[in-house]
DNA sequence: CTGAAAGCGCTAACAC
DNA sequence: GTGTTAGCGCTTTCAG
């Protein structure tokens, strides 16, 4: 079976009109309709679009799928691209670099136009602007490419400004430096510490994964000098520090705080600390629509920055413990 | 701006070779690469396919891409197609009966094959087989096409002999109607329950979601006769289910012991009961590779059916409270 | 082995 | 309005 797979019926459509405007009566469009439908027949979208040179088609990359705070960003862009007669197609990076670029640029090719979440700099991400197509990013940008993206040095200082209300002094950031944004939620929890006369003691999990969520608490629960409160990279990161806490022997919010970003749903069923919700959903619906609007030949190339709010779970717990040494 | 998008550059392309052989010597073969990069000519995706009438595309459609487990089964799939040098286009289709076919007929015409995870009866699904394209099913189907599924019957039994072995004797199954393989899991609970002269008392969620899966605990822990033990329809209701318990006054395993089905991570983070892992990276993995087996021409259309497994997670009780009447 | 020509299914532009 | 034709970018086929 090496022949060519089946094609539709290759009989000439029989397009109600060219106009848009009402050709045939109504009872003969139905039978017409009918006729189409009984034929099997079903006009060919590749060559509709090797024509028209639109797909009706969204392509919307993702970092990674099982991070809760990427699918939540799939969302809003789907809801408003169906209410837009596009179809989104999503692509999964599954956070392997070396796939991200021709995953991109294949994508690209088959369909109207993009959004893209990656953990590029800038620096690299030029290729982007000669792709022909329009182009929204979900992150903040120095490129002239539309985006969308969340002050993430204001979710920071958040979280820092409410850890020092609740008492903490000897705080520390737990980060993953392959973020873009991660100089970003130092710099927020620097400066907010600052003000303070205190400086956060910043450590690395080098993945965003489970395993290293783990390794990375080790790490900094059984250092002597341990800090009273931690602020994770996001929420993903929080709940495994939490998890391996407890394995440790330690308690939640007794022996350490442990704060998150995203705002992820399983964050509420897990030990529940503050995070900081960053509207995943409203940005995804805010770059579908700039960049449907960019298809409408209404380009704009503005970032559009949404502020984070902090969210105080039920069980966060003021400072109980004195700084070590 | 209404003129048609920028097309790639319309010069012939040079191909290496037609036949794969090699066809110039090495270095002038890289300063063709080079010319051809600086044009920046990039062979249309479209033009070819049309042609071929294969796209190296493959269709992925998610009932809801914030559940954990339908993710999972992406990352299978997603990982063999990039192994075969296919691109995995995933479609969310929201838990939205409307839009399943026509997102699943408008993706059909631009991929060479489909993976399919839907809630349709087959007697609803025999369009799938007019698509003209090869389509593996994510779950059992009595169609000719080939599937892979869990074996839905034996997780419920499985979690019902754990807990009748723990002690409990009054269990209550809280199910989905909507799903196509609620009827089964009841089955399984309601089997093995009845070998001990038991029977499950039956309830219903009503929809996959987080206020829905709590508006059951209510029904089912406010009741007069309230059960020692819940098996919930998924780890999502299950999750959900719990944290309403301790809304309403109640400890888990203390007062109720709850499981439910799927394995998702984030169970492990929150009070943890037993669950059933259906091993859906597997499932998604296999039913990749009957895809592309059938896009290879080797054709099959047997389903094959997973086992499933129980984990116990630390926490889980014996019964301690008596039988309410 | 190499180059030109035919044509995939469709839409757009053009004459009638 | 209505029917016809040209041609999108590519692969395949078929003559040179």
């Amino acid at each position: 079976m090496t022949s060519r797979p089946p094609r539709a019926c290759r009989s000439r459509p029989c397009p109600s009109t060219s106009t848009g405007a009402q050709r045939f009566s109504a009872p003969v469009e139905a039978k017409l309709k009918q006729a189409i439908e009984q034929l099997g027949y079903r006009s060919n979208p590749l060559a509709r679009s090797m024509i028209t040179g639109r797909t009706r088609t969204i392509g919307l990359t993702i970092l990674d799928i099982s991070n809760p705070h990427f699918t939540n960003v799939v969302k809003g862009p789907n809801r408003i691209a169906l209410r837009h007669d596009y179809t989104l197609l999503l692509v999964d990076i599954d956070e392997n670099q070396a796939h991200e670029r021709p995953l991109i640029e294949a994508l690209a090719q088959r369909v109207d136009g993009l959004l893209v979440s990656s953990r590029l700099p800038d620096e690299q991400a030029h290729w982007m602007l000669d792709l022909d197509k329009p182009v929204v990013l979900l992150r903040n940008a120095e490129l002239p490419i539309p985006s969308v993206s969340i002050n993430s040095r204001l979710a920071t200082y958040m979280l820092a400004r409410h850890l020092l209300d609740l008492g903490h002094r000897h705080i520390a950031y737990l980060g993953f430096e392959h973020a873009r944004i991660n100089d970003e939620r130092i710099r927020g929890a620097h400066d907010c510490l600052a003000e303070a006369g205190l400086e956060p003691d910043v450590y690395e999990a080098h993945a965003p994964t489970s395993l290293a969520s783990k390794q990375a608490c080790s790490r900094v629960m059984l250092w002597p000098q341990r800090p009273q409160a931690v602020i994770c990279y996001n929420d993903l990161i929080a709940l495994d520090f939490m998890k391996e806490t407890a394995s440790l022997g330690l308690r939640v919010p007794r022996d350490v705080s442990v704060t998150g970003i995203d705002n992820v749903p399983y964050g509420a069923y897990a030990a529940p600390g503050p995070t900081v919700d960053i509207q995943s959903e409203k940005m995804g619906e805010l770059a579908m629509q700039k960049l449907i609007d960019a298809l409408a030949g209404h380009a704009d190339s503005v970032n559009f920055m949404f502020e984070p709010r902090l969210i105080v779970r039920e069980s966060t717990a003021a400072c109980t413990t004195t700084v070590h040494a």
